[in-house]
DNA sequence: CGTATGCTCAAACGATCGTTTGATTCCTCG
DNA sequence: CGAGGAATCAAACGATCGTTTGAGCATACG
C-alpha cells in the first residue's frame, strides 16, 4: 500500500484524467493511451487498479455523483418542510451544488461527462444513475409536491423533468451564454443560478 | 445514374441507417461496418458515396436540419408581426415542427442525433451548427424581443437558451416522462408540446 | 456490337483500440 | 539482511476501426 505522498497517487491521478478526457472526447473517444499518458503513468495501471476501462467509467461517476447528492440532500434539508419554504430555496438547493460541482477547480468537466452520459442512451449507465439518483430526485419532487399541491403528479412530474433539462443544458455550457472573460466565475456561477432559478420557478409555479 | 425504382437508392438507404445507429450508439460509436451491413450496402459504399464517415455525419444533419429550419421558419411567418401574436405561438412555431421531426416514422431519432451532437461540444460540428441554424435562432429571437420588451438582452438571450435545453431535453427523451404504451404517438406528442409551451411561457414571461 | 461510365464487391491496408503477460522495481516486515 | 507482496513497466495479443484497391458487373450511348 503507497504511504501518502506529495503527488496524488495513481489512482487518483487516472480518476482525474479520466474526467477530463471523457468530458472533451467522449467515453468512447477518449482512449486509454492519451489517458494514461496525460495521468503521467504506465498504460497497464488502468486495468490493474479499475480492472476495465468500463469500470473505471463507472468509478469516474461514482466519485462525482456522492459529492453532489451530498450536498444537495445538505441543502435540501436545511430549506425543507419548514412553514417558510418557497419554490426558489429548493431550486436553489437543487441547483447551487451542482454549478458549484461544474465550477470547482479540479472537478470542472464532470458536468459535461453527465450531459454526455444523459446523451449516450445507454442502458447500463441509466440504470447506475437512476440508483444513484433516485431517490435524492424523489426527496425533491415530494418537496416540490408540498408546495405546489394544485398540480396532478403527471404535470409536476413533466415540470421537474423540464427544469432538469435546462439546468443539464445550462451547466454543460453548450448554449449560446459563456462566461465572458472579463467577468469572475463565482460572479457567473451566481448570476447562472439567479437565471435559472427564477426561469425554473416562473414555469413551475404556472397554473 | 440509377433509374428510380421499389427499393430505396444505396445513398438513401446509408443515411437512413446512419441516422438510426448514430443515434443508438454516437458517432464513434457506430461503426461502418454496422453501418452498411443495417443498410445492406456494401462496405465501401460510403466512402464511394460521402468521401468519408465526417462527410456522411454531415450529410445527416444537412438532410434533417434543411427541414426543421424551413417548417420553423414557415411556422414563424404564418404568426410572427401581428397584433395578435403570442408568446405561446411563437414558441409553438419553435417546437411542433421539432418535435414531429423527432417522432415522424423515418426520421424518428434525428433528435437524438442532435442532442449527442450538443454534448459532443466539438467546434466543428458547432460551427456547422451555427451556421445552419444561427439565422433561425436569430429570427425567434427577435419576435421574442418583440413580444417582451421589458426584458433586457441578456435576459431574453438566457431565457430562450434555457427553453431549448428544456426542449432538446424532453425531445431527446432521456427524461423521467416516456410515451406509455396505451397512449398513441400523436396524442403524446401533443401532450409534450403542451407541457413544454405552458412550461416555457411562464418562465419567459417571469417579470 | 464495343466501349465508356456509374456502381458494387471481396479483400486487404495500416493504424489504433482494450486487454494481458511476464519481468522488474519498490517498499514493508519478519 | 532477505523474503514477499504491491505496483510499475515495456511489449505483445487479437480484434476492430476507417479507408483504399482493383477486379467485376450493369446500364447507356456511339
Amino acid at each position: 500500500m503507497p504511504a501518502s505522498q506529495a503527488v496524488l497517487p495513481t489512482k487518483e491521478r487516472i480518476l482525474g484524467a479520466a474526467e477530463e478526457l471523457f468530458a472533451r472526447h467522449g467515453f468512447e473517444g477518449a482512449s486509454l493511451r492519451q489517458l494514461t499518458a496525460a495521468a503521467g503513468v504506465n498504460l497497464a495501471a488502468v486495468n490493474y487498479h479499475f480492472g476495465s476501462k468500463d469500470r473505471l467509467i463507472e468509478e469516474v461517476f461514482r466519485r462525482r455523483l456522492d459529492q453532489l447528492n451530498g450536498r444537495r440532500m445538505a441543502a435540501l434539508q436545511e430549506v425543507s418542510g419548514q412553514p417558510d419554504t418557497t419554490i426558489e430555496g429548493v431550486l436553489a438547493a437543487f441547483i447551487v451544488p451542482a454549478l458549484e460541482l461544474s465550477h470547482d477547480g479540479s472537478g470542472s468537466l464532470f458536468m459535461r461527462v453527465l450531459a454526455r452520459a444523459f446523451a449516450e442512451h445507454d442502458d447500463t449507465l441509466r440504470r447506475f444513475l437512476s440508483e444513484n439518483y433516485g431517490h435524492v430526485m424523489r426527496q425533491f419532487t415530494a418537496e416540490f409536491a408540498r408546495l405546489l399541491p394544485h398540480l396532478s403528479k403527471e404535470e409536476l412530474y413533466w415540470r421537474v423533468d423540464l427544469v432538469t433539462g435546462a439546468l443539464t443544458h445550462a451547466m454543460s455550457g453548450f448554449g449560446m451564454i459563456q462566461r465572458k472573460s472579463d467577468v469572475p466565475e463565482q460572479q457567473h456561477r451566481e448570476q447562472t443560478a439567479q437565471h435559472l432559478i427564477r426561469f425554473a420557478a416562473a414555469g413551475l409555479k404556472s397554473p
